[in-house]
DNA sequence: GTGTCAAATGCAATATGGTTGCATTTGACA
DNA sequence: TGTCAAATGCAACCATATTGCATTTGACAC
């Protein structure tokens, strides 16, 4: 245990990418990795009030950890990019669901996309599977 | 045979919803049933250069189709909305294909995503298949 | 500790895709 | 041919993301 709030594992994962540990870098893979599901850019911010944060540096940091496998990036039906721990292989085992009411994203971590036969000539770098519908949250509040 | 360019099919598609048949509505679903593949609110736009069609009433008459099941929409990895003739039936009955490299979208008829179970409480209204990867055209242009 | 320097950051400006409000035009029908 | 709601065009606006550049800072050598 330290007595900061700083987790070990995010500032080591960096550091094991052999780049440098800056706080914005060692913030948002925090709140990446605490998220039981993918945030979006303003979710992110949001949380990060604490911490004095530039916008670009927020796009900067994210695609940094999209483009070292820290973090997995994908758009949602409201067209806004939404970053979740784990590099590509992780969130490509299993599929997400959306929901259509408050527009949160899950991960269902048991359901996994089967790899289809593609046409001749296609070449597939990774498959992803999307749910619409209605979440249990919104499922609850709406009877 | 008709002399004038237009397609019977998509004027009669729009007339027996009980609605308008406009200039805009037939070019841009003649458009949508021309193409193979989905095309962005850029691409139709490129395409109908024939015809005087404004930014705005574009969006208009495509969120109309999208309503009205003449289209089908979706977001693409580069946050920009695309549109393919169809309703939302059609197009989930099988998967889409995006190239890394050249950006487009197939659609991949022979596939068809199996709907999986949920966790309890949540409920589906779609699932929707993307594959990234190479197109046949981007793989034979790399060698 | 202190100096060094590329990497990372902050800020302002810009780009892209899409939406809203409102006045004008037009397709369908009497 | 007149009527009127539906559809359109225009201007202004909004959200998300990106670029260029000057400044700051983490890591490492000393």
């Amino acid at each position: 245990m330290r007595s900061d709030h700083s987790s070990p594992d995010s500032a080591a994962a960096i550091r094991a990418l052999g780049a440098r540990v800056t706080p914005a870098r060692v913030r948002v893979l925090q709140l990446l990795q605490a998220s039981d599901r993918p945030l979006s850019h303003r979710e992110i911010a949001a949380r990060a009030t604490d911490f004095p944060l530039d916008r670009v540096t927020l796009y900067r940091v994210l695609d940094w950890c999209v483009a070292n496998g820290l973090a997995r990036r994908f758009v949602d039906e409201a067209r806004v990019a939404r970053f979740s721990a784990g590099g590509e292989a992780d969130h490509t085992r299993h599929a997400h669901f959306h929901c259509d009411v408050c527009g949160r994203v899950y991960c269902l971590e048991r359901i996994a996309p089967a790899a289809p036969r593609l046409p001749r000539g296609f070449r597939r770098s990774l498959v992803e599977m999307n749910i619409r519908g209605r979440c249990a949250q919104c499922g609850k509040e709406a009877r």
